[in-house]
RNA sequence: GCAGGGGUUCCAGAGCCAGGUCAAAUGGGCGGGACUUAAGAUCCUGUGGCUUAGCGCCUUCGGGAGUUCAAAUCUCCCCCCCUGCACCA
């Protein structure tokens, strides 16, 4: 497998066969997303690429200058972050790289540099998508560091800014205070994806300033009774913003990622409880109360208590023992609760107290039910869902004065990996794209209308995502990748970076061969828009056409996980720089891979990586079982038996070719006319197949069911002869497993019936013919072949081995005029009056009547009437298989005139059989 | 919660848009048989139940209700699962 894998891909790359120029003809512009180098890649990131590649291979057959270019993406912190882990000596990612991947320690030593890291693997993808046989072109390569780049990036910057879409504000971020720099997932311990949640901190003034409470519910302030603190804690009195605060020490770290704070004072949590605070809303006095469930290091530290709708406030409050002391206060209304849902939960789950566990769970459930179905009774926004009135009361206190926005980690605590419990920082001088303009959101709209979507299922969720995208922050305080050009000590994160780099393909080979420095933005002004300036590089005017032949990008590929980023990106930005005509014309993502059914991951270690496979299975075979194996929006399973089937079944088709294939054909009888029939007819629906992705349909029709017609023409020909057949299939699955068709397109030689060309890989596809197509032979086979087993079945129930003689019986002519006359109809009595007016059928009435009930189940399903003559002529040329499958004379008769009393079992397309 | 995608016979997975030919493709697994010294591969065959010289009956396509001569397919309600809701590549 691998030796014929490595003959055709060295042949290939030594005639350049991928690497189109920059002109002539009709071009086909594709890309799939580019592969971020911090790890080899598995099986199932081959998936996209091998889309791509078939497709990539179907349109050169289709004759058209096919361009499939190839980079990688190396912006951001993940790369970093690899290489510290190594330096770490971190076991876990160690260990997987040494057991899954194979990766020798002294060759980890050296990457504990990021960018040895990235030539490492960057190298090791590239290997493996040239084992894989992908028809890419090369010579376009670069790496989304490279100052050439940089420079395209900057430019990018550029335009988006003189359009207006380029903002700056504060916002927050996952922070890790040791590192002090902002996380993401791959930072954290556990690679955690630390969620920010909005919370809001309510002022209750308290002593010469105010308590500090943070909560999710702000509508819950009308039933507020009483402040809860720890009294086992320590608090402080702080300064913020000219504000005094009080709020628990252990909180003060966090809070001060987001608040300026200075600490004035110190007072233990007994001590707070002794003075009362008062509710902003109605001025109401309150006390402040000691509650164990008060996490001190959670928010504020400090926590107001509705104990109508909060379990653990109702808790603390029966545990203090002021539950008659102090009335609950109802805020919402819930259907299926009286008005204190908390009190009602509390009972009926038998919650013991504060610390019980299951206080939580009731949390989590009145927390739901209230949110969604609950509806405010008090205040001015009595009447209003819960939802709705958060956001409301939220504003309110805000616009008063009475309450400070604060962010939290919601899914915490997490810790990053230099040990720091990771918070929320607000970030000023945070730069956003703006995906929220409404214009640019119209240009998205229209461009999407424009393009095609594949699935086209798909499409509304582009829709969705259009509609809902808001500012996006473009920077991040390092990382890898560009230079933000209007403040150089931030980097382009990695998302704004990717979204318009296809076009940057089309000059590659020629930008990356210049200095960076003379990639001005004049010149991409030049090539990209066609706006001219004076002194531009002499090789502008070739960048400048190969972008013209180029774009548009005809087809972009992924898999379904960016729609909602980055290809929606990519969209936004098309629209922003390029004019209509450069709008992309079609997007197509594709599901995962599974292993035996299961989601690959690093702890289960189901993960095989793309080079072992091919090692073990041959390129073809997973380029062909990972796209064959489901529709392109489903996931798709890789285990070994579907692997070994498709191996098995290559290696039939090869072996059927040499031994039937040599020359050739001679004379044509009718199991070669109905092969070929069944050829052409896939052949005539594979490019509309091909052209809409439908690789699973495809692989079916061209793959399995051919070879299935194989095996019954092999039974049916009597000197099988297939030299036009595998001339005419070859090409037709060439693009699925390009390293078998290659061989086999050689070992053919000479051709007779195509045209010949030097590689199959560019040989024309292979034209369905219509007029090859010949139903009623196709069905007369299939009415052999459903004869065939009827008698097997009737041998079966005999429990006969052979039969001495088998009589065939076709049915009368008035049976063929009932059956008409039922699918007619489709109900019974107006079929049975129908046919009694007839003398013919009359003649039988009894038996009419019983076959009428029979065909009155499935009437509508009936067809048109096999007539007399067709089963006659398909009895007679199949009358030679029946001899030889069952080793007995076949006689054919009619029904009528017979006076076999199984006769008279038969019907129209179902002719009775006696065995003797 | 919002948005999207799903729930099919032992498993995977078609079918559903355009209702009937659907006990439901195809592959896998499993049972039986052929071949073989044997295993593997390959081939044939079975794989909801009951019947039976096939052409037959009953029950089934997440649950329920409806439309229709006819529903896996259409309509309504409900239940369950997956993905996304960003600043992360």
């Amino acid at each position: 497998m691998s030796q014929l894998d490595e003959k055709w891909q060295e042949r290939w790359q030594k005639a350049h066969l991928f690497e189109p120029k920059d002109e002539g003809g009709e071009k086909f512009f594709l890309t799939p997303a580019f592969p971020y180098p911090n790890s080899p890649q598995h099986i199932g990131h081959g998936r996209t690429y091998t889309t791509t590649d078939i497709y990539a291979r179907y349109m050169r057959m289709k004759g058209k200058n096919v361009l499939y270019p190839m980079a990688f993406h190396v912006t951001g912190t993940p790369i970093l972050a690899m290489a510290k882990r190594i330096a770490a000596g971190d076991e876990e990612i160690i260990g997987i790289f040494e057991k899954i991947y194979g990766i020798s320690r002294s060759k980890m030593a050296e990457l504990t540099d990021p960018n040895a890291l990235v030539r490492y693997f960057s190298e090791e993808i590239e290997a493996g998508m040239k084992k894989m046989g992908y028809s890419i072109d090369w010579r376009r390569k670069f790496y989304s560091y490279d100052p050439h780049f940089n420079a395209f990036i900057r430019w990018q910057f550029e335009k988006l800014r003189e359009a207006g879409y380029i903002k700056k504000g504060r916002h927050p971020v996952p922070w890790c205070p040791v590192s002090n720099a902002a996380v993401g997932a791959h930072d954290t311990q556990g690679d955690i994806d630390p969620q920010v949640e909005e919370v809001t901190a309510i002022l209750f003034p308290f002593l010469d300033g105010y308590l500090a409470c943070s909560t999710y519910r702000p509508e819950t302030i009308y039933g507020v009774t009483n402040i809860w603190v720890n009294e086992s804690a320590a608090y402080a009195k702080v300064k913020s913003g000219g504000r005094v605060l009080y709020v628990a020490k252990e909180a003060i770290p966090s809070l001060s990622m987001q608040l300026d704070l200075q600490v004035e004072g110190e007072l233990s949590g007994r001590e707070m409880t002794k003075s009362s605070a008062a509710n902003p809303i109605s001025g109401e006095k309150i006390p402040v109360l000691g509650a164990s469930f008060v996490n001190p290091a959670h928010g504020t530290g400090v926590v107001m208590s509705v104990p109508a709708h909060a379990p653990y406030d109702f808790l603390a409050l029966r545990d203090a023992g002021k539950l008659g002391e102090i009335p609950l206060k109802q805020v919402l209304r819930l259907d299926g609760f009286g008005a204190f849902p908390a009190e009602e939960i509390c009972r009926r789950m038998g919650i013991a107290s504060q610390s019980d566990p299951k206080a939580e769970e009731a949390t989590a459930e009145i927390y739901k039910k209230e949110a969604h179905t609950g509806v405010m009774v008090v205040g001015e926004f009595a009447g209003m869902r819960g939802v709705e009135a958060k956001e409301r009361v939220r504003q309110k206190l805000l616009s008063a004065g009475s309450a400070i926005p604060l962010y939290e980690i919601s899914n915490g605590p997490i810790y990053s990996r230099y040990g720091g419990l990771v918070g929320v920082k607000v970030v000023e001088d945070q730069w956003f794209i703006d995906y929220g303009d409404e214009t640019w959101k119209q240009k998205a709209r229209e461009c999407l209308a424009l393009m095609k979507i594949l699935p086209e299922k798909a499409r509304k969720e582009y829709e969705y995502t259009i509609g809902w995208l808001k500012a996006k922050a473009c920077t991040r305080s390092s990382g890898l990748g560009t230079r933000f050009p209007f403040d150089e000590s931030k980097m382009i994160e990695a998302l704004s970076d990717s979204t318009i780099y296809m076009a940057f393909y089309t000059i590659a080979h020629i930008a990356m061969k210049m200095k960076p420095e003379q990639l001005t933005h004049e010149l991409f002004d030049w090539v990209f828009l066609g706006r001219k300036s004076a002194g531009l590089a002499k090789e502008a005017e070739e960048m400048r056409r190969a972008f013209e032949y180029w774009y548009p990008l005809d087809s972009r590929h992924s898999a379904t996980d960016l729609v909602h980023n980055h290809l929606t990106f990519f969209i936004f930005n098309h629209v922003a720089i390029f004019p209509e005509k450069y709008w992309p014309r079609q997007i197509v993502t594709n599901g995962f891979v599974l292993m035996d059914g299961k989601k690959m991951s690093k702890s289960m270690g189901n993960i095989i990586p793309i080079r072992q496979a091919i090692a073990q299975f041959g390129a073809d075979t997973i380029r062909f079982v990972t796209v064959s194996g489901a529709d392109l929006s489903q996931d798709s399973d890789f285990n070994r038996p579907a692997a070994e089937g498709v191996i098995s079944r290559m290696e039939a088709f090869m072996e059927i070719m040499e031994r039937h294939a040599k020359e050739k054909d001679g004379k044509v009888g009718m199991a070669e006319r109905w092969l070929m029939s069944r050829l052409h007819k896939r052949l005539l629906a594979a490019p509309a197949l091909y052209e809409t992705l439908q690789l699973r349909e495809l692989s079916l029709e061209l793959f399995y069911n051919t070879f299935n017609d194989l095996q019954w023409y092999l039974k049916r020909a009597e000197k099988p002869q297939l030299r036009e057949f595998f001339e005419l299939w070859v090409p037709a699955i060439a693009p699925f497993v390009p390293h078998f068709a290659e061989e086999a397109w050689e070992r053919l030689g000479k051709k007779h019936y195509v045209m010949d060309a030097p590689f199959v890989s560019v040989a024309p596809f292979p034209k369905g013919d219509e007029s090859r197509v010949d139903e009623s032979l196709e069905e007369a086979e299939k009415y052999i072949g459903l004869l065939i087993e009827d008698i097997k079945s009737i041998l079966r129930i005999l429990r006969r081995e052979k039969a001495g003689k088998i009589e065939i019986f076709v049915a009368s002519a008035w049976k063929r005029k009932l059956r008409e006359i039922a699918a007619q109809e489709k109900k019974f009595d107006s079929a049975m009056k129908l046919a009694m007016a007839d003398e013919e059928i009359r003649a039988h009435a009894k038996e009419a009547a019983r076959v009428l009930q029979a065909y009155m189940k499935s009437a509508g399903a009936l067809g048109k009437t096999p007539a007399e003559e067709f089963e006659l002529e398909a009895l007679g040329s199949g009358k030679k298989v029946l001899e030889s499958e069952f080793g007995c004379p076949v006689l054919v008769s009619k029904e009528e005139g017979s006076n076999a009393p199984k006769a008279a079992f038969s019907l129209p397309g179902k002719p009775s059989i006696l065995i003797s």
